[in-house]
DNA sequence: TGTACATCAGTGAACGCGCGTTCACTGATGTAC
DNA sequence: TGTACATCAGTGAACGCGCGTTCACTGATGTAC
């Protein structure tokens, strides 16, 4: 039965987010559309009323993972001193509790090496999300010139979403928080 | 018909290599048996004479991946200054040629989101890697204790494996390049 | 504002296709004497 | 060393299954007058 405009909306905002979540989850390629749809409390059939292909919904959802991940990065910024503010984002970051919920956490980690091989719209999407996340760690780097800023902001997301992705394939928890503990260290100054 | 001892080692051996390379190309979920075999030279029929599973073959590749990576990595370090050995692996590791051909270079880069799905035995195998790579860097620092090597060894493989992820996500060729350039030089001293 | 009809969101079954795995078969290799 | 037979690597077709996508249908919503 035809539903309102209203609804509609709201429906197709519950796929994106529950696909975003089931996407990091479980990756892109491992993750069906008639595995996730009943997550979102549809059958699968009525997919095609939203989005033309499965593509699509890729780039949209790593568009709504990335927005909510540099919205937490902002909250986390917000009303602090440039490096403190750093050291709260990398601090969270680069946490067990990030490592242990892939499925709300950094979509970079989550799907990074799945995102190359994405179509052109997603490829787009993550890569202006990197080039967000950059300037956002670069306006805490106020004491440096703002090439180096970004340079050294650059460096610092490469290091968190590494130590990230590698702290998940370590099977030792001991090991994994090291990586954790070890990553985070070396991009804050103090401690 | 059937084939000798040795023969039917060449075939295993060739088996894991063209499956090694699949593997870091396409990614393991979007890797079909049907798919690569032939690229080994033989229908996917035969497969199960030389492997329980698929997973199986995914533990095996991935070691095979590792173990050639390691290698090159140990005959960049040879006969060198430790300093100067620290340089041309991350350099190496950190550049176009690397970026642009992820089917013969890090599977930590390659697959690395997909590795933490992957089953115990081939999660064991890439932790081990991992161990095995932060050693090698590790060997590089000398004039470090050796806890403060290898984690500084630990935090430069996290700077590799995300500045290789991100910079074959990046769409534009100049943001990728400078993705490259920015973490190499967070990661080398001089120059 | 009320009525008549067109639209379309969501259902559930079905489509063709490719997946990992199995199997009957072939004939060269390995083994036992 | 030679012979007879068992083994098994590789082929190619087939298995059941789940995939992305399509479709006929339902009935509430939206639109036109």
């Amino acid at each position: 039965m035809r539903r309102s405009r209203e609804e509609k909306a709201e429906t197709r905002a519950k796929i994106i987010t529950t696909a975003a979540r089931a996407f990091r989850r479980d990756g892109i390629a491992e993750t069906s559309l008639a595995k996730f749809m009943p997550e979102a409390g549809l059958t699968h059939g009525g997919f095609y009323r939203h989005f033309d292909s499965k593509d699509q919904l890729v780039a949209e959802a790593c568009e709504a993972a990335l927005d909510q991940m540099i919205s937490a990065m902002e909250a986390q910024a917000s009303n602090k001193e440039p490096l403190e503010a750093k050291e709260a984002i990398v601090s969270k970051y680069l946490s067990p509790k990030h490592r242990d919920q892939p499925e709300i956490g950094c979509p970079l980690s989550a799907i990074g090496s799945e995102l190359r091989r994405c179509d052109q719209a997603t490829r787009q999407i993550a890569s202006n999300g990197i080039k967000r996340i950059v300037s956002l760690l670069a306006d805490q780097m106020k004491d440096l010139s703002p090439q180096a800023a970004r340079a050294q902001a650059t460096s610092t997301l490469a290091t968190m979403v590494g130590g990230l992705i590698l702290s998940r394939i370590l099977d030792d928890q001991k090991v994994s928080s090291r990586m954790l503990r070890d990553t985070r260290n070396s991009l804050v100054e103090d401690e």
